[in-house]
Formats: structure tokens, sequence, C-alpha cells
DNA sequence: CTCATGAGAGAACGCTCGTTCTCCATACGT
DNA sequence: ACGTATGGAGAACGAGCGTTCTCTCATGAG
């Protein structure tokens, strides 16, 4: 019985240093060009070790994909959750993105990463893609809802088109301060969707 | 010299339709899930024939980037060409990306996905991805000068990330109408940026 | 003390894939 | 007509990788 107990312990801190260092690389590097060896020598187990707590590497990408979906909505709920006011709850999320982007290791998406990388050829990696960016599109829901927003869904898919751009950008490059530049028009769009009169008709008819 | 000038008519051919048969093939199922023999086997040509056209998988990689970032880039030029008001040329951009949105076989930016994918692990291609991109920004940026922005590179590092969140947002289907929810979403950052008094503050001091 | 159980190290296997080589047919020059 | 060069088809080669197997050793039970 100590035995047994001995090795579920084991067991549990290996699978947790090979999902670890999975992520790692994986993250770094893209799912296909990180091997199995190369995420068994950084997780320091043996490859029977690292079969026995996944059974090939589809379920450990799974696994990764699933394990960084959950780090990455806790740590926006945290930041969001730290502000009380509806409308700096919206752009607090922009906040969490500046401080994200500051990351040392920070490399863009996973999601966008292994759906552009993985989601024609395998189903699982596409639907965990989806579900993360469905999550993260139900909680702007419910930010512009609460923010007052005369239409929350417009002003949630318009928030939702400011992150992933955000985000794209600073993964390449592109834009000077990506995380800002889109708080800024979080906010102006957010002004125009809590504005009493109009929502989304351009001001001039015609020059 | 007649023989030389067959081959030559020949070669073009066969690395025309080498150069469509990889665009495709790439395209649709990402770059590392497409082998050589496939690329062959739907341009109709010899392995050899293949390899005088393009000396290495790698160098056809580069010709794919380079062949798609230059018909995208006159898609979208003849598109916002077509008009000439300026506030209507920046939101011809997003009717340009509903169009191809539309595309049966449209999967993303080629850019985006190939940089996820390989970006890490190939200094050539994130370099192109970035090429592409840059060129992409320095358009935004002559078109919101020309709406008359107060700022205009604020004004073209948001149309970006909007143009980027919808391609992303397209490609994964996680909103309703991404270009038409960019689009207005565009519209009312140029309202923001050419009104007459501020530009990126927000109204409302507090509650 | 002995033996079975399980872990670790890494060799081995099978497959894929990029790249090259071989063989054969065909067409052209003389 | 004959030799030669060019291209096509596909076998072959070598490397990488996911996965499994073998060998060895330590450890704990009886």
């Amino acid at each position: 019985m100590e035995a047994t107990r001995r090795d579920r312990i084991d067991g549990d801190e290996a699978r947790r240093r090979v999902l670890d260092a999975a992520e790692r690389l994986f993250y770094a590097r893209g799912i296909q060009a990180v091997g199995m060896d190369q995420i068994r020598e950084a997780a320091g187990v043996s490859l029977k070790r690292l079969y026995q707590c996944f059974p090939s590497k589809d379920a450990l990408v799974e696994a990764y994909l699933e394990h960084r979906d959950r780090r990455w909505n806790r740590a926006l709920a945290e930041h969001v959750g730290r502000v009380a006011e509806p409308r700096e709850r919206v752009t607090a999320v922009f906040g969490f993105l500046a401080e994200w982007f500051g990351t040392a290791d920070f490399r863009g998406c996973s999601f966008i990463n292994a759906f552009g990388e993985l989601g024609p050829v395998s189903p699982p990696v596409a639907a965990a893609a989806r579900a993360h960016k469905r999550t993260l599109r139900e909680r702007l829901g419910t930010l512009a809802a609460e923010a007052g927003a005369a239409d929350p869904d417009a002003l949630a898919d318009q928030l939702l088109l400011l992150v992933e751009g955000a985000i794209v950008a600073a993964a390449m490059g592109t834009a000077t301060g990506p995380a800002e530049r889109a708080g800024s028009a979080a906010r102006a769009l957010l002004d125009a969707a809590t504005a009493p009169g109009h929502a989304l008709v351009s001001r001039r008819p015609r020059p």
C-alpha cells in the first residue's frame, strides 16, 4: 500500500514536470518542432514514465492546451477581478494584455499558434482553440453588458477583435504598444457603444 | 537554341504549376503537414522537375510566401483603389476583408499561420511574415493620414489590430461577421480620431 | 537471503519525409 | 539510322521522430 502511495505521488510529480516542460517547449518552438525526447530530457524523467503519464504526443498536446487554457483564464479573471467599476473592468483586460506581452517568454497565443499549425489536420487541437476563444468571447460579452453597452454582442465582438489583434501584433512586433493601442481603441468603442443617441452609424452622410 | 527556348517555356509552366499547388496545399493544411510528394502529385510534374524549379522545400516555402504577399497586396490595393473619398478608403479595407472571408478556401492569414508554425525555427519565414505585416501597416498609415487623423500612427496601429483580429476571428469562427464588426469599429475610431477636440481620451472623468 | 516487481537508460523499430539516384523511353543532331 | 542527351517514374537513401522493447539494477516482501 505504501508502495502504491509513493508511486502515486511520484507519478503526479512526474506528470507535473512533464506538463511543465511540454508547455514551455511547445509554446516556445511550436508543437511539431519539439520531439518527445526533448520533453523527456527537459522534464528529467524516463521515456517510459513519460508514456505512462501521457499515452501519446497527441494526448500531451491536448493536456498542454487544457492547462494553458486554465492558467490563462485564471490570470485574466484575477486581473479583471481587482477592479470594480464596470467600464474599468473592460479596460483592465488590456492592462492584463500589457502585462502578458511584457513577459520574457511571450510568443503570442498558444491557441492561435496551435490552430495555425495543426488546426487543419487535428480536430482536437482546433476544438480546444475554439473553446478557449469562446470562453474569452463570453467573458467579454458579460463585461460589455455590465458596462452598459447598447449592443453588448457587437461590442464584445469588437473587443475580441482588438484582443486578438493585439496578441498577434505583439507576437510579431508589428505595432508599437499593441496593448495600449488596443486599450485606447476599446475605450473609444465603449464610449461610442454607451453614448445616449446612436451607436454604430458613421456621422457624416456625405462630403 | 530552340531546344533551350522550349525548355525555358516548359520550365516556367512547371514552376507556375508547382507554385500554384504548393500555395493551395500549404495554405489549406499547413506547411509541415504537406510533403513534397503531394505537391509533385498536385502539380503534375516529376520530382526531378520540382527540384529543378525549387532546390529545396525551404525555397519553395519562401516562394509561396512571396507570391502570396504580392497577390494579397495587389488585391487589397485594387479594392481600395476603387474608392476615392479618404474615409471611405479606410473602410474599404474591411470590405476587402469581408470579400476575402467569404472565399471558399479561406483559412486565415498565411503569414500569421506560417509565423505561428515556423516563426521560432525559421528566420526566413519569420522575416517574410513581418515584412508582409509591415507593408500592411504602412498602407494603413497612409490611409489614416489621408483621412485626416490627428495621430495617424495611433489610428494605423488600431486599424491594424482590427484587421488582424478580424482575420483571426474569421479563421477560427469566434465572432459573427468579423469584417463588418471590424469595419464599424474602424468607423468609430476614425470618427474619434478626426473629431475636432480630443482624440484618445475617454470622455467621462468618473461616474 | 532470495526473488519478483518496477523504474531508468537507451537501443531498436517502423514510419514519414526531404532529397538524390537509377533506369528507361523518347526525341533530336548528324 | 544511331548514339546521345533530356525528362519522367519511382526506387532508394538517410535522417528524424513517435513509440516500444530490452537489459540492468535497485528495492521491498517473504
